[in-house]
RNA sequence: GUGGGUGUAGCUCAGCUGGUAGAGCGCUGCGUUGUGGUCGCAGAUGCCGCGGGUUCAAGUCCCGUCACUCACCCCA
């Protein structure tokens, strides 16, 4: 026997039927923007190393050690992409998006990677779905932003996750709170390691998650209350819309997010049930990001949501599974004439919008009830020798149990689907 | 990159102080003519992760190795 092949270390797979509710999560994530005027865009999987480099912030942990790199037959340096925003920003410079209406609201969604050490929740090829707004200062696109997330989240039933919010300043007060933090840092007692941190990043030190250094951080100055006038009334509006879009929040001035772009409004959302991992989603306004990397000097803002992770929450809050089956009719046919006429209804079926699968393999009519059980289909139409005598078949409800004669047509069956007294099927 | 845990049937796991393997669920079939779910009965399936060592004898003890997993760092 030879070996088998292993996936890649730290690879999901989401076989069936957990890939059903998979589906159904990035779906219902995307949902949100596309009713709100936002396009999809389709963006290559691998960019250039420097895309990253420049974008991400070469001081992120990000950049520093966790992307998959590697040089092309050209000898190009090549990422695999580790987020979202950055190829966004560049496929809008490219394509000229910025010369034509603003601000240009974008969606995404698919596999992003990053080469950490995987654990529950945390993997090497994860799924986000995404959006970005380019070309808007209006502190409505930031509610805007942060409530389609918030009702993608709510459209699946989560109830327990949090959404922290806060603002992060801008090059005009971010600066000079930064002095007058390091300087309080300064003061603390901190290992070696914090200490580099507090010179390059200082912000990250608030977040973390030792009691040690949590302990000496209760006094600490934070961002929040050294915000400039523009950054402030900018912060207000942001959450008087937010309440207006019936988004609930939580102030966090210590929320600090790993990536270097983020300007003003900056937010996560957490979720207590997915073990050490509790970021489902989040994101936040950049200002400087589009010029950084050869635009016009436009702010945006977005956020990428963790479709594993979301998915995981799902199942910890019990809402899984969302589709218990994927077909309308289940067909059994006995004989060959039978099978003949059945291929044919079903061909008409599919076209026209129904879902239905047959029993192949001739087996048993006993096993077939058996399976269409299984596959949880609602109804099983059953096709034998007397049926097709007389043009009909045997249709079932696999709910209530009972079972009727209907003519065997394409139009019959959908006509007694879709009949307004029963169960429709859509 | 650093640390901990675990590898036994398709899945979840039991197997005490060494004596060549078990349960539940699932799967297949049967309970008479062409009807699923419940119930009853019967049945199949294991290089006990891999390699080496100790021993009369190893799933069980020792060493190594690989894989998976959880956590740290960090993040979705």
């Amino acid at each position: 026997m030879v070996s088998a092949i292993n996936a890649p270390k730290g690879v999901p797979d989401y076989p069936p039927p957990r890939s059903r509710d998979f589906l159904y999560v990035r779906q219902a994530l995307a949902e949100p923007a596309t009713r709100a005027g936002y396009e999809y865009i389709e963006l290559p999987i691998f960019e250039s190393t420097d895309l990253f480099i420049r974008g991400v912030g070469e001081s992120t942990d990000v950049v520093s050690k966790e992307m998959y790199t590697f040089t092309d037959r050209g000898d190009r340096s090549i990422t695999l992409r580790p987020e979202g925003t950055a190829g966004v920003i560049r496929a809008i410079i490219e394509n000229r998006l910025d010369k034509g209406p603003l601000p240009v609201k974008l969606w995404y969604a698919g596999p992003f990677f990053r080469a950490e050490r995987p654990q529950q929740g945390r993997y090497r090829q994860l799924q986000q779905v995404g959006v970005e707004v380019v070309g808007s200062d209006d502190p409505a696109t930031d509610a805007e932003v942060i409530s389609l997330a918030y009702h993608g989240f709510t459209s699946l039933g989560l109830q327990r996750f949090v959404l922290n919010l806060t603002s992060l300043g801008c090059s005009t007060c971010r600066p000079p709170y930064r002095l007058i933090l390091q300087e309080f840092l300064g003061t603390c007692d901190l290992d070696q390691e914090t200490r580099e941190r507090a010179a390059l990043n200082p912000l990250r030190v608030l977040d973390d998650k030792r009691e040690t250094v949590q302990a000496q951080l209760t006094h600490a100055p934070l961002m929040i209350d050294f915000l400039c006038l523009d950054c402030a009334e900018h912060y207000a509006s942001v959450r008087s819309y937010l309440s207006a879009s019936g988004v609930q929040w939580q102030e966090n001035p210590r929320l600090v997010r790993g990536l270097d772009y983020y300007t003003r409004t900056t937010f996560e959302f957490v979720h207590p049930d997915l073990g050490a991992q509790s970021g489902i989603g989040g994101g936040g306004r950049y200002d400087g990001l589009m010029a950084d990397l050869g635009g016009a000097s436009l702010s945006g803002i977005g956020f990428g949501l963790g479709t594993d992770r979301t998915l995981l929450a799902c199942e910890a809050e019990g809402l899984t599974p969302f589709v218990r089956g994927i077909i309308d009719i289940y067909f059994i046919a006995i004989g060959e004439p039978a099978r003949l006429h059945t291929v044919a209804l079903m061909q008409s079926l599919r076209t026209q919008g129904i879902s239905c699968d047959m029993s192949f393999d001739s087996r048993s009519l006993k096993s077939a009830m058996k399976n269409a059980d299984r596959l949880a289909a609602p109804f099983v139409a059953i096709l034998g020798d007397h049926e097709m005598q007389s043009n009909s078949l045997q249709l079932k409800n696999m709910t209530t149990g009972e079972q009727e004669v209907l003519p065997s047509t394409s139009q019959a069956l959908i006509g007694h689907l879709l009949s307004p007294d029963r169960k429709a099927l859509r």
